[in-house]
DNA sequence: TGACTTATGGCACACTGTGACAGTTCGATG
DNA sequence: CATCGAACTGTCACAGTGTGCCATAAGTCA
């Protein structure tokens, strides 16, 4: 990995570590990108070069878990029932928070709370939600050999898993340590497992 | 109702048929409020005091559902199982197409086209859920006499419930007349129930 | 070192959304 | 029907986001 890479990545984070403070300071609204940008000394063009707008910066974590449960997911057997595939898709998700290093959990933690203190930042996250429901809902389909715009039960299954997912990132709220955190995670993911039929997601 | 309360709604009206022919002729995007406002001889100004955002003008269909559920969950009985409270408010907004206007039927539809040509206004749509789904979660907490922020139970049973109402909204693509919309709407509806186990949303 | 690629900064610009103020229209009341 | 107050509208100025374009600086590789 060259210089030019790695400085990249340290100005990448630098950029969120600053978002991140300057909103638990002074507002999400009221933080300009221009005070974002000064705070890191980068010009307010270069941060749009970084990230592709404001909200972006809130969903980096979205974008993050997608990835991996997409991997996760591809490593599945074709023949495995569904919903049991995407839901080690967000096992595995949870597993990566083990490994983040302190400085990742600590960027989650402060991002937890910013959602926590302005609501509306979780619409942010449940319109990206959206877009991968989408993708997710095409590789289902494509396991079930389905036409992925027809298939409303592939659209269904994916809906229930992404419901566990986001209920157990935004409830119970003033959860502060990690650990706590991911076993309220797990445990929500096992209530919405006992929730549904034995099977369900098994009919064509 | 007054000469001034009939004018407003009627400007309303125009403004949301001007944007979505617009938006359908030539993009979402390329299509800027000037425009909008230029096709109904108001000046910007005024569109934003009747649409607070652009974005607004095609969440006034979620706006109106939300708007129906919450009343028809009122009068639900209040020891009734929370899901089935929420799947018969999901009815009531079915209920409430059947008595559209033809107007509001038509906007409906190219609402509804500009949805499958533009998926990233569906993410608008699951930000403005996401709002629904915390207020349905306080009326549904409320009712099993828990604190709304704790309760992940209250908030599954609601985002399972919506969930549906958003995959029967959304897939399949490529449905023409109503009357085919609301039958499989009515059908997803169905396919959710089977999908759960029975008594499920009456755990403490 | 020199040539090549890529990141950055600065500039101009279009668009959304808001506050403030002035002018207009409507409704109610006598 | 005249008039006063309330609500609606337009104009202007402005802050903020996001993008295209071009010149410059920095990293990469021979």
């Amino acid at each position: 990995m060259g210089l030019r890479e790695r400085k990249k990545e340290k100005t990448r984070a630098a950029i969120l570590d600053a978002a991140l403070d300057l909103f638990l300071e002074q507002g999400y609204e009221s933080t300009t990108v221009e005070q974002i940008a000064g705070a890191v000394e980068i010009s307010p063009r270069t941060f749009f070069r970084y990230f592709t707008s404001k909200d972006h910066l809130v969903l980096w974590f979205h974008d993050h878990g997608e990835a991996i449960m997409l991997d996760a997911l591809a490593e599945r057997p074709h023949d495995e029932p569904p919903f049991a595939s995407l839901m080690s898709g967000l096992r595995a998700v949870l597993a990566d928070l083990e490994e983040s290093t302190p400085e990742d959990v600590e960027r989650f933690l402060k991002l937890r709370r910013l959602f926590e203190r302005y609501p509306h930042l979780v619409g942010l996250s449940a319109a990206r939600s959206a877009e991968t429901q989408r993708r997710l809902a095409a590789e289902i389909a494509a396991r079930r050999g389905t036409d992925p715009d027809e298939d409303q039960f592939a659209h269904l299954i994916v809906a229930f898993a992404l419901s566990a997912m986001r209920v157990g990132m935004e409830c119970p709220r003033n959860t502060t340590s990690m650990a706590e955190i991911k076993e309220r995670m797990a445990q929500t993911l096992e209530m919405t497992e006992r929730c549904l039929r034995p099977g369900w997601d098994q009919q064509p």
